[in-house]
DNA sequence: TCTATATATGCATATCGGTGCATATACGCA
DNA sequence: TGCGTATATGCACCGATATGCATATATAGA
């Protein structure tokens, strides 16, 4: 068992469709997913990609939209573990959370690993 | 470089946070992401994992909506590429697309690992 | 303390999307 | 061909949410 395993095998083995189907339930968070699937917020991802660690104002310069939207969103990302906030003074600073985002995505594959075997080759058998 | 190396590294090296960016249009593919942003979708993709390749009627049957609602979030789900539809007859089965599913979250685990030393320790530098 | 700035929040509005019903279309079968 | 079934689609309704403006709050600096 060499050293990236865990990225392609979970924790304890699933071998049963319902094993699977708890493990959607843990892993596939939709809060998550709805965080990412708004343009608007895809582009302040990669406005934090470009920028680096960031205040609020410098993130909503490259923006159409006003400020207060930017922040609210900048929030959502926040809440669903795809941001780090961190305030100072009067400004709030954001930077992505690699290394969180890589960790539930590595769960994912894992998950869709595990199912393909058990529920992606025919109908019930 | 040993056997998964793929799923950590993309395959040409990203060196800087503009190439980053770039990789971010590529990858991150916001109708992919509300595909699975639906309670109720997300609800179909654990029925499809419980009971395997299936049609319509039959997942419809595990849950309150109506089957028209099933029909649309089933035909979103497969032109997001997370599932496979076939046709047979009156029957249309769907089943999940777990290789298809892992490999992009594959590039974007990649993506992410690649993106914490260029944006995600401190401002820029 | 007073002022300017950064962020947060309440509110109204417009758009998007999930839902159900009715109906159309397609197919298997007698 | 006629009937029943499976799926697809048009339509209307309604709740969720993105957006912008106005305002409140907080903080740094003079």
């Amino acid at each position: 068992m060499h050293a990236c395993a865990h990225i392609l095998q979970p924790m304890q083995a699933i071998t049963t469709r319902a094993q699977a189907a708890d493990a959607c339930n843990e892993i596939l968070d939709a809060d998550f997913f709805r965080a990412l699937c708004e343009p608007a917020r895809l582009e302040i991802f990669r406005q934090l990609v470009l920028l680096g660690r960031s205040d609020i104002a410098t993130i909503a310069e490259a923006m159409p939209q006003d400020r207060s939207v930017i922040a609210r969103h900048l929030q959502t990302l926040e809440r669903a573990g795809v941001l780090h906030a961190q305030t100072e003074g009067r400004h709030t600073f954001y930077e992505i959370d690699g290394p969180a985002i890589a960790s539930r995505m590595e769960k994912m594959v894992g998950l869709m690993r595990t199912l393909v075997p058990l529920c992606c080759a025919g109908p019930s058998r």
